[in-house]
DNA sequence: GACAAAAACTAATCGCATTAGTTATAATGC
DNA sequence: GCATTATAACTAATGCGATTAGTTTTTGTC
């Protein structure tokens, strides 16, 4: 029987299937068992669990580029980078599993990688290039801000804020708090 | 032959291991050869390898609690601050495998949990309380150190800052950033 | 309609986690 | 010192999932 698969339907599925049991949990026989195929044809669209795991983390920083470019379009300045990280905060917990594999396989490696985040980087690298600040510093901003973006989101995916005050005030408060800190770096 | 484990050696065995291959490459096999034993011998000790990144996860967190505790020891303020998370982020980044266990299982789940990082946040509130910001405050910006914190050394941890720019400044300059913003949270 | 390429399949291998049941050693009570 | 008991190791066996090899079937092309 001929399915009709294809690499872009099997990590479509696979995402889906990682965000609702975790990438950790993920095995290729559940993968195939859902796409109604044995396992072993998955590799005619992939070269094993690892391959998967690693379209999986280029898929998501794809998604992700999208959505925040989309974003940020016609705004500029604070009000781009806060809209900005919306948008990464956005995705990373409306896709835990695939944000996990984005975490996960963020090794600085491959071309592929490297492909997979420079456009991201070029947006932000646009973005803070607007204000008064140093290239350099910006380059430090940018870290800062990946950091916290997704830290802040490992955080709130694993459900790691015990006590009860509103996750989605510490979002906004952190947001300000770091954006008054980065106006401390423009220059007169 | 009896080789005298207990629990206490088997963990601090594996968590050297998982510094060294990353905890999702460790296996009891190999954690097993290296205690010159066999692997089913370890039930004695753990429940298995799940229980055992568990157990890591935890470790982990009393040991980075006993760091910062000592760093903060005669210091208040900001400089407390900074001095707290200068040591979250050396532990993080000399410890890479035990701190991922300790990024992976940081769910708010049983009381083992709750019990190994509430010794840190308290830590962290008496630090932040000092100053003239009101409680509520407080913990959203404890949420937003944690939120950097975890994700800056994992990024380091990953190699993925890919550009030539220094690490380190990059993270001294993250804290006064952040310090920054958070001075525009105090009350007058 | 014959042929080549692609995509599925079955069968087999391998490694590791885990369980069951056994043996040996240490610790305890007498 | 000796019997008893608990503990920690062992061997043997099971099971599951990843992966590989080799085969069959389908699809598209000439």
């Amino acid at each position: 029987m001929r399915t009709g698969l294809d690499t872009n339907v099997v990590i479509c599925r696979a995402a889906q299937i990682a965000n609702e049991v975790g990438i950790e949990n993920i095995t290729l026989k559940m993968l195939a068992d859902d796409l109604g195929v044995k396992s072993p044809s998955l590799y005619n669209h992939i070269e094993g669990l690892e391959d998967l795991k690693n379209q999986l983390m280029i898929y998501g920083w794809k998604q992700m580029e999208q959505k925040i470019m989309q974003s940020v379009i016609g705004i500029s300045g604070y009000d781009a980078i806060k809209a900005g990280c919306y948008s990464f905060y956005e995705y990373a917990t409306e896709n835990p599993g695939v944000f996990n594999a984005m975490l996960w396989y963020n090794k600085f490696q491959n071309s592929e990688t490297i492909e997979a985040t420079s456009g991201l980087f070029s947006i932000l690298f646009k973005v803070t290039s607007s204000l008064n600040i140093s290239d350099e510093n910006c380059n430090h901003i940018i870290r800062t801000l990946r950091g916290f973006l997704e830290g802040f989101s490992l955080l709130v995916n694993n459900k790691a804020f015990g006590n009860p005050i509103s996750i989605e005030e510490s979002f906004e408060l952190s947001l300000n708090v770091l954006i008054e800190g980065i106006k401390t770096l423009e220059e007169k």
